[in-house]
Order: structure tokens, then C-alpha cells, then sequence
DNA sequence: CCCTTTGTATTATGACCGTACGACCATAAG
DNA sequence: CTTATGGTCGTACGGTCATAATACAAAGGG
């Protein structure tokens, strides 16, 4: 009675998973319903219940999900400093500004998840930090526990940047402020 | 027939403005409800919509009204480049961190506000600014209009410092966090 | 000093959306 | 063709923003 193949029930979670982290990162955590996340998945709320314990449960998962992904993608970049500056680069772009749903997590949603209850932020930290770790040893590879520091602040610069930039109606000075943190960003990390 | 005296409602929706303000920065945005904000005010919800058109409405005027107040507060902060220094270390204090209902409106409601439309958008970039313009003198008297960039994105340091040093559950290193904003933001400035 | 006038706030109500759950159905595996 | 799994639909109950009808309190006129 191998019923219905493991996978079906799993691919359908990861489905609302993913589709959950955009609709977060367009939408807010607060302003996103069980409904319309499901909607995104092509499904209806009831089936909710099957795959989540809660809201708050999904919001943890997709949070985690979503940090995953980007450590994946950067881990992706020509290695060491270089993909460093590259990085920092595309963070701080027009493009990653106009498209949140697509974007960092933590710039759609930070302070949001500073909101949310303990075990969110634990995944949230634990997310984050495996992150760090990977810029620290991109740019410290003989000393990466010192460098975490360094790199967890100037996430924190890329990241209110990034929403400073979305928040300002004046096109114009959010891309100035957007190079101005190339720049301070790229002088933090000598 | 001068009823009721001015004031009595100007002093009712000034209440409601500052009560809200504080709401917002503890709850969120889409997190505070009219009932929930008007009893924080000592009302019921029947009332609001005589001192406000809508919650947007209501919202645009706390978002400036924080501003405003966090600017006069600065205001009073030792003049000049001395008085920046002092600015950075209270804003980076786990004081403020651990208040955020006292503290920053832009780092309690960035995201949520990038998330708002054009008119609140509008409101913030404006008082913003302001306090960024107050920033410039402080930093070159002589030439603030080519140190409004830097002062700006040294504020988008602070606020992500402070949203990310909220939302990590290592308070040791919430707390590293917080002195190296400082030690950044302070070399930025230089 | 009462009593009307007028402004403010309360309570009641509207339609809708929020999370969560339970009953029912359809389909795929054996 | 049975079975249980993953899904839809319906439902409960409370909260949301917003409006309307009602009660109350304050100031001025008689």
C-alpha cells in the first residue's frame, strides 16, 4: 500500500513553500493570508492544515527556505574576494531593488521578522549566520571567525539599503544611495 | 458659539497620532488594528474616522509625526560632528534595540513601509530628508548638499544594523553587531 | 438656572477577510 | 475494486475597515 509515492506530498509542500517566500517577500507577512499563499500554490485553504502546523510554522519554513536558496545562488559566484564585490554588486542593483519578490529576504522582511516569535528568529539567525560564514571565508579564508563580524555588518548596510532605496519615492537619489553603498560596502570590506 | 474649544480635538487627534506611532513601531503596520489603535488613545473605533479619512491617512501622519519628533530630538544633540559621534552610539545602544516602540520609526517599519503607497512614501521621503539635510551640516557646514549621499547611506547602516541586531536570537552577538555598526558608521563619516 | 444647540464619542452594524478545522470527494496505488 | 491519501468545500468564530444611529457633555442664550 505504498499509496500515493512519498514524493507527491513533498513536492506539493515545497511548492507552497516557494511560492509562500515570494508572496511573503511581495506581499508582507502580516499582509499575506492563508487563502492567497495557498491561491499561489494552485490550491484552496483547506489543504493548508495537511503540510503546516500554522501560519507561523510556514513562516518559518519559508523563511528558512528562502535564505537557503540565496546561500545557494551566492555560493554559485566566482569564488573568493572577487565574487565578494560582485555580490555586493547585484544586491545593490536597480534590478534587486524593483524586484523584491525575487529578492533578499531580509530586505523584504526584516524588520517583520524581528516581530515574529523566538523559534522564527532562531531559523532566521541560523539562516543567516551559514551565510556569514561563507562571506567570512571569501574574505578572511585564514581567519574566517574574526571576519563574521565584519560581513554580518555589511550584510546589515546592504540590507537597509536596499529598503531605503524601495521606500524613497525620489528615483533618482535611491540610485545614488544605491552606488553611495557600493561604495561603502566595497571600503568596509578592505 | 465656540463649542468645545479648538484644542479639545486637536488634542484628541494629536493623542491618537503619537499613541499610533508608538503601535506601529511595536506591532507593525498591518499588525495594529483601528480598534487596537484607538484604544491605545483611550477610544473606541466609532471615533476615528472624525479625526481621520482612512488607516492609510492615519498612517502617513504617524510615519511623519515620528520623523518630526526624532528630528528635534537629534536637534538637541551637541551641535556639529561632535554631536554625530554621540547620535551614532545611541542609536547603536541595546537600549534602542531593546525599545523599539520608543525608538526609530525607519527601523521598525522599513520594509512595511516600502510596501506602502506613493502619498505615506512621499510623507517619509520628505521628513526624511530633513533629517538627513540636519545630518549634512553637522558634517560639512560647508558643502551639505554633497554629504546628504553619505550621511543617507550611513543611516541605511544604522537602520539595518538595528532591524538585524532585533531579529538574531545571540543576543553576544546582536551586541558585536552593534559595536561594529558603530566602529563602521564612525569611518564612513570620517 | 434650565435647556437648547452643537461637537465629540459610544455603540451597533455592515460586508469582508483572517486562521483554523472537519466533513466530504476524487484519484492513484495495490 | 478497495483503501487511504491529498484535495475541495463548507463552516465557525473572531477581527478588519468603515459607516450610521445614538448617547453624552460642554458652552451659550433665555
Amino acid at each position: 500500500m505504498a499509496r500515493y509515492g512519498k514524493e507527491h506530498k513533498l513536492a506539493t509542500r515545497q511548492r507552497i513553500i516557494e511560492t509562500a517566500g515570494r508572496r511573503f517577500k511581495r506581499s508582507g507577512i502580516d499582509g499575506s493570508g492563508v487563502a492567497t499563499l495557498m491561491g499561489d500554490a494552485g490550491l484552496t485553504n483547506g489543504a493548508f492544515y495537511a503540510h503546516f502546523e500554522s501560519k507561523e510554522d510556514l513562516v518559518a519554513t519559508a523563511v528558512s527556505d528562502q535564505l537557503r536558496e540565496q546561500r545557494e545562488q551566492l555560493a554559485a559566484v566566482a569564488p573568493g574576494r572577487a565574487g565578494l564585490e560582485q555580490i555586493v554588486r547585484a544586491y545593490l542593483s536597480p534590478e534587486h531593488r524593483d524586484n523584491p519578490e525575487e529578492g533578499c529576504p531580509s530586505a523584504a522582511l526584516l524588520d517583520e521578522i524581528g516581530r515574529c516569535g523566538e523559534p522564527t528568529r532562531q531559523v532566521y539567525t541560523d539562516s543567516v549566520l551559514a551565510i556569514m560564514d561563507d562571506f567570512a571565508a571569501r574574505l578572511a579564508p585564514e581567519d574566517p571567525a574574526s571576519a563574521r563580524t565584519t560581513v554580518l555588518s555589511v550584510y546589515a548596510l546592504m540590507v537597509g539599503t536596499l529598503q531605503l532605496s524601495r521606500a524613497l519615492t525620489d528615483r533618482g537619489l535611491a540610485d545614488e544611495l544605491l552606488e553611495q553603498g557600493i561604495r561603502n560596502a566595497l571600503a568596509l570590506l578592505d
